[in-house]
This record gives C-alpha cells, sequence and structure tokens, in this order.
DNA sequence: CTGTTAGCGCTTTCAG
DNA sequence: CTGAAAGCGCTAACAG
C-alpha cells in the first residue's frame, strides 16, 4: 500500500480512501491511485483493516455443522451464503462430527480469526462460555437445535407439527395401527420432537427403534410406518422392498430424498426447508450486527407433506 | 493480551510465547499466564498474529465451488476439511454459481482475507490473474476441471474413463445399440471427457440431449443407455419408468444416487469419489505449503463401476 | 479534499 | 529464560 501510494504521489490515506471507496476523493487522483493498484498488482489486506477499522467487523462469519459434507447441512450453508453474498461477508464452515470437543475447536478457531457472528448447529449442551464473545459484540445464531444453556436467537423446523401431519395424513388414509421407526434415542433434539409428534397423534404408539423386521413379518403387522431420519427412511425402504411389501404397508418419511418420486411406489415425505433454515438464521444474525437488541428469537419454519403415493396406500381393513 | 500481561505481572512477550506454545518459559509463570487468560476470558487474536508472524501464514484455506449446497462439492468440501483439519487449518467456503464475475468476486474476497490457499473447481476459463499470488507464495488448486490459463497442480476424476467402462460394461452384457444421454454441449470440462470416453467405446453413436423420450419410443430404440451426469440420470429413470422400460432397457449412469439401490431394477453406476478428490487437492495443496516446489501435478482418480442390476440387463436379440 | 500521525493486537529480534 | 521495542498493513482522527 506504501508502494502504490509513493506510486501514485499520493498518501497513504489516499489510498486507503479509494480502496475503500470512502467519497471524498478527488477522480483524478483516485484513477492515478488505480492504475499503481493495477501495475503493483496491490491486494488489499482486508485483515490487517477490520485490526484498526472502528466497527472491528471482519465481514466474516463461521458456521458450524456436524458435517458440512451431509447434504441437508450443505442447504443450510447455502441458504445462509445467499444472504451473507449480499453483505459480501464471507463463510468459514466446519465440521464437528457432532463431538462436544470438536465443536469447541471449530468455535475456538473461528473465534480467534475474529468472525462478526456464528451460525451454530449445536451439538454440545453447554455453550455459556460464547456469553462472553455475545456480550462482547459477536453474533450468534443456532439453527436445527435450539440452545439449552445460553439465551441466544435460533431457528428451527417444526419436526413435532411434522411428524404429527405424517401420522395424520396416515389416519386420514384409514390407518390406524402406524409404527414409529426411528434412531434409538440419543438425546437428540430433532429425534425427540419427531417422536413426541407422533406420540400426540396417535392413539396406540408402537416405536421402533432398530430393525423392523421382525414387526413386519410377526403377528399384528402395522398397516402404516413413519419413518423419522433419512437413514431409517432408506433403510426401511429397503426392507419392504425385499419383504415384498412396498405396496401393502404405507409409508411416510421425514425428509425428502432424491429419487423418492421414482421408486415404485414413489415415497411420501414430509420436507423440511433447509434453505430457508439458512436464511433464515442468517437473517437473525445481521439484524444483530445491524444493531438489533432484544430479547433472543425464535423462528419455526414449517414442514410440508408431499404426496407421492406411498402415504396415500388405503389400510386393508 | 495487555491486561493478560499485567494481571499476571509479565511482559507480553511471555503472554504471546505461552499462548503459542513456544517452548523457553518457566513452567509457574506459565500457570499464571494461564490462569488471567481463563479469569479475563481473553481470546487470542490470531488475525493480528498473522500480520506480525515471520510466516505470514493465516491457517486458512479458501474453497470455491459451483454450489456449496450441492453434494457433490459438500463431499469434495468434506475431504479438503478432513486434511486440513489436521493441522488446525479451516476453511472458507463460498459458491459461484458457475459464474465467471462471482467466482473472481469470491477469489478476491478470500485472499483479500489472506488465505494461505485456494482450491477452485474453475468456472472461469482465464485464471492467469492469480498468477502473482502463486508467485507471492499462495497454494492454489483446481479440482474436478483443470485449470486452462494458468500452469497450477489439479485434481480430477477420470470421467473419459469411467464414461468408457460404463459402456463397455454395457456391452459386454451383449449391447450394441447404446445410446448416450447428457447435458446439451455446454463447454463444461466434464461433460466432454464424459461424451469422450462414450464415442471411445462405441460403435456407432447415438447421442441425445434433450428429451430420450422419442428415442425411446420411436423405431429401432437403443437397447441400452448411459447417462451422463446425475440430473439426467434422475430425469431418465422417470422417463423409463413412465413408459414402463425400466427392465427392458439397460441403464447405467454417471454418479451414484442414493436410492439407486431401491428402485426396481436398481441402478448400476459408475460411482466416483469426491471425498477422494477433496482429500488428494488439499494433500497437494499443502505439500506447496510445506515447501514442494516442483511443476505443476495432476492426480486422477478412477472410477468404480457398482453393478446392481439394470446395467446386467441382457441385450434382447 | 489531502496528508500526518497514532495505534489496532500481536510476534519477533535483540539485550539482558 | 524474560522484557523492551519495533513494526506487520491498515484506518481514523485531526489539522491543514
Amino acid at each position: 500500500m506504501k508502494d502504490v501510494a509513493s506510486m501514485a504521489g499520493v498518501s497513504l490515506s489516499t489510498v486507503s480512501r479509494v480502496v475503500n471507496g470512502s467519497p471524498p476523493v478527488d477522480p483524478e487522483l483516485a484513477a492515478k491511485v488505480e492504475r499503481a493498484i493495477e501495475l503493483l498488482g496491490y491486494r488489499h489486506n482486508h485483515t490487517a483493516g477490520t485490526l484498526r477499522r472502528a466497527s472491528g467487523l471482519s465481514s466474516t462469519i463461521g458456521l458450524i455443522f456436524d458435517d458440512v459434507g451431509n447434504p441437508f447441512f450443505a442447504a443450510i450453508h447455502r441458504g445462509v451464503e445467499e444472504v451473507a453474498r449480499e453483505r459480501s461477508v464471507v463463510t468459514f464452515a466446519g465440521s464437528s462430527d457432532a463431538d462436544p470437543e470438536r465443536e469447541r475447536e471449530l468455535v475456538e478457531g473461528v473465534l480467534g480469526r475474529r468472525v462478526d457472528g456464528l451460525i451454530l448447529v449445536p451439538t454440545a449442551h453447554d455453550h455459556s462460555y460464547l456469553k462472553r464473545d455475545v456480550a462482547a459484540g459477536i453474533g450468534l445464531v443456532f439453527v436445527d437445535r435450539p440452545p439449552e444453556t445460553i439465551d441466544a436467537d435460533h431457528v428451527l423446523t417444526d419436526n413435532r407439527g411434522g411428524a404429527r401431519a405424517a401420522v395424520e395424513h396416515l389416519r386420514a388414509h384409514g390407518h390406524e395401527r402406524i409404527a414409529f421407526v426411528g434412531p434409538a434415542p440419543n438425546g437428540l433434539y430433532t429425534a425427540a420432537e419427531r417422536l413426541a409428534g407422533y406420540l400426540d397423534a396417535v392413539a396406540e404408539p408402537l416405536v421402533v427403534h432398530d430393525d423392523v423386521e421382525p414387526l413386519l413379518t410377526g403377528p399384528d403387522r402395522p398397516t402404516a410406518l413413519f419413518t423419522a431420519q433419512n437413514l431409517v427412511t432408506i433403510e426401511v425402504l429397503r426392507t419392504l422392498h425385499r419383504l415384498g411389501l412396498q405396496d401393502t404397508v404405507a409409508h411416510v418419511g421425514f425428509d425428502d430424498i432424491v429419487l423418492a418420486g421414482s421408486i415404485e411406489p414413489a415415497l411420501t415425505v414430509v420436507a423440511q426447508d433447509a434453505l430457508g433454515l439458512g436464511r433464515a438464521a442468517a437473517e437473525l444474525l445481521f439484524s444483530r450486527l445491524d444493531g438489533f437488541n432484544g430479547r433472543a428469537r425464535q423462528v419455526v419454519l414449517p414442514t410440508r407433506v408431499i404426496e407421492r403415493g406411498s402415504g396415500e396406500l388405503q389400510a386393508s381393513s
């Protein structure tokens, strides 16, 4: 920058002004500066600016997911980016692998790199250590699962309502004996909510956490299945097909899947809006950075039943 | 940091030393410093360190994809992260949306934030503007598509070989009339390679870029289909099922898909290793940062045929 | 409108 | 082993 200044025959401040587009600068000088920048291949050091800038803002935020490679989280990431992009804010992204220690490392890693905010799919149960950072002005938003030990903005899918809707959809098609198939109780918020939604809507609960095959081949088979999670849905689908029951036992899955429309019968799902989750989280975050100072807000996004066939099989008496 | 120093009754240098784990420091003083850090809730500013540090390294890299929300790129991202993590290197990630201008903005955005390296799925054709940055010591690696105007390390999938393998697989099952279904020529490297691989392996090419239905319902229908891209595969699958031809016309797709094993017949694919692409790219990058200074390297990852049924249908005479 | 100057938070010689 | 001091690249008063 010094070089640019001397080459253009101006002071550092002038270079800084043109680089940052701070208005009061003579067009002629500005042009000289631009030329020098071009010639020297000067690249502005935004980080150094952050150090000195009054606001201290870095136009950088951090995202922490269970796994950046998981399409669900990748979609959230994309949603966040869409709104961040409008402000020229760039995103760090990392995977906690559902490991609280790793999550902590990542948080410290991005905070040490002076992000303006943090969007977190929480894995640890205690985030009280972030209170100091929030007090120091950092934005903090939780996505997909609520915070437990800190009062922070968060955006969730209506998991409970979605599960309820799935079951009610099946009941509307005459089913009474509807089984819940989901991951073993794992302390995960979304899993618990979906189970709760199922329990809300069903008269006689029938919950299975592992292999469904015994249930399907045993006596008194359920006439419909609600699978509460992506991988479970896929696994159950496989079982159903292997047993040749796909046209007999109705099925609704939580979360949409590629090819869900191409299998036979096509799979009815309760879809959530991952992109919307990301967008909403980013919006909450930026509103804080813009000075909003009210108490923690909660945004809950609805789910949507997508009828494709498997969920509309009538209960055979 | 000043506060920590005065609270611990030591100098800034000492605090810096314990924070960075630079050996020669009295354990007793170190303990005092740790305590002060804890009490004050001090958060080290890694960015400021980068500014002064002799190496100038930020332990930060930038990734630019077409779309961070696309599962293929998300998997690459994950692969990169796996190796970056071992060095406590944190990753920026952004989406170019296949727009050269947007790509440029993103590149400038992360370079301005002083990343040590850049991993790029290139969209623009000219990246010569990066030569200066490479000369300045930044690491640069291209993934999935090779660079055109700059000599840089890159890692690719063997798209051509994979396409050839798909066709040969079909030929081995008695097919001679094999159609290629792929995106319209779009200047995309991977698309061109896959078409080339098909042309390598087939005697009488039959190429369709849009709707396959006319071909399938017309006279002299092909006995097998090779679909060269994910979305095309899904679309064709739908068509095949709608026409009831899924058990008649053999089909191999490029790229694996969720549920490919659950449809009927299950879909045979040529799978590529997105995770491996990311890992290899990161390794090339870090070897440069570690001082490797040889000429640009190319890594080509093989594909793998996954037989599931649709590709093993015999040609009916 | 432009230049001078102080200093952001840190690391690194260089002396002790 | 520790401290003093210089300075990384930049922005923000402030004075002209």
